[in-house]
DNA sequence: CGCGTCAACATGTGCG
DNA sequence: CGCACATGTTGACGCG
């Protein structure tokens, strides 16, 4: 059920970095809300051990949330309170989601980089090709088309030409699907 | 449960 | 070296 059962069980209080200031409620912290609203005994902090760190870590990959039993579970096996488990896993969850968005967002960045790049090259060679035009009577010219209107999927870097009916409406399809993964730019 | 926030604690940095 | 201060990390809480 849980990462190498009997792995944190040490005696994390040996490990312990805190200083307790010789409070006997740690690391349960009993009415410890009471506590932080007293301001003359605000809530201090638990440092879980290593071992605590590892062994929930390692729960955290099995399963990002959990049910009551496995909180009551890993709760026992870390001897905490089973509040103090739900906590961390919150936190582990939001701060996950926190470093996830700034890859997505550094990824974006790199995206759009290459896209302003890839549109100054673009406009470069209009102007080369219309200056072609104006010194030119050529009969072989031939009126250029409209600029397409590209859209690239991040993952997968497939540039698609949005007006184009077929390909367009099967991305389209696929951005719609599968929102989470695939942006459209 | 996610989110924003607080606050304790750790760590880094600059200064005398 | 050691002190003050800034910044980062993380356990905990309250609200929607």
């Amino acid at each position: 059920m849980f990462p190498t059962e009997g792995a944190a069980n040490v005696d994390h209080k040996a490990d312990r970095s805190l200083k307790f200031d010789g409070d006997d409620e740690y690391p349960n912290m009993e009415n410890d809300s009471d506590n932080h609203r007293n301001k003359d005994c605000r809530r201090k902090k638990l440092r879980l051990s290593k071992d605590q760190s590892f062994f929930l870590e390692d729960c955290f990959k099995l399963h990002s949330t959990l049910s009551p039993a496995q909180k009551q579970a890993i709760a026992g096996q870390l001897n905490l309170k089973p509040r103090q488990v739900e906590v961390w896993f919150q936190n582990k969850r939001a701060r996950t989601k926190l470093k996830q968005t700034e890859v997505d967002c550094e990824f974006l960045k790199k995206c759009c980089e290459r896209l302003r790049d890839e549109n100054r090259r673009l406009k470069r060679e209009l102007v080369e090709l219309r200056s072609l035009k104006v010194g030119s009577s050529s009969p072989l010219y031939m009126q250029l088309p409209k600029a397409a209107t590209l859209r690239m999927c991040p993952r997968c870097e497939k540039i698609v030409n949005a007006s184009e009916g077929k390909n367009a409406a099967v991305f389209d399809a696929a951005d719609r699907r599968d929102t989470k993964l695939h942006w459209t730019i």
